[in-house]
DNA sequence: CTTCAATAGGGTAATTGGGGGA
DNA sequence: AGTGTCCCAATTACCCTATTGA
């Protein structure tokens, strides 16, 4: 279902990550963050991107005593 | 539910912990820290963590000094 | 229409990641 | 077993100004 999608702007982003808004942007040139520009030139990116990636570097170890 | 939470440096946690920045990483390849990575291969740690590590580290029954 | 915060862009300094060894 | 230090390259952080967004 294509509902619309939660777009984050760079300064959201870089708050969950604990980045640069800066560092965003390269992510975005670089090819890991799907980038929706706006007419402006401004960058935009998917919140279930950016919750994915969060979750994927997630390392949930219990540890036993 | 997932609020932001709070994530740390490596350098942050290093300071906190009075160790070198390579340590926290290590700790965090040995899974006793929850580690968060960037898309360009940097660790962030949960602050949660790191204050939970730091008053497990404080078993003393009764004596602050 | 105006005002204000955030963003894009480039360049440079600091930090980080990884392996190896003490 | 655990930590600190060496090398390297890569990633990230902060400086500036002009433009966009609400």
């Amino acid at each position: 279902m294509s509902v619309a999608e939660e777009l984050l702007t760079p300064g959201e982003v870089a708050r969950m990550f604990r980045v640069d808004p800066k560092t965003v942007r390269k992510w975005g040139q670089l090819g890991r963050l799907t980038s929706v520009r706006t007419p402006g030139g401004h960058h935009r990116y998917r919140e279930n991107e950016v919750r994915a990636l969060l979750d994927h570097g997630r390392t949930t170890v219990n540890n036993p005593s």
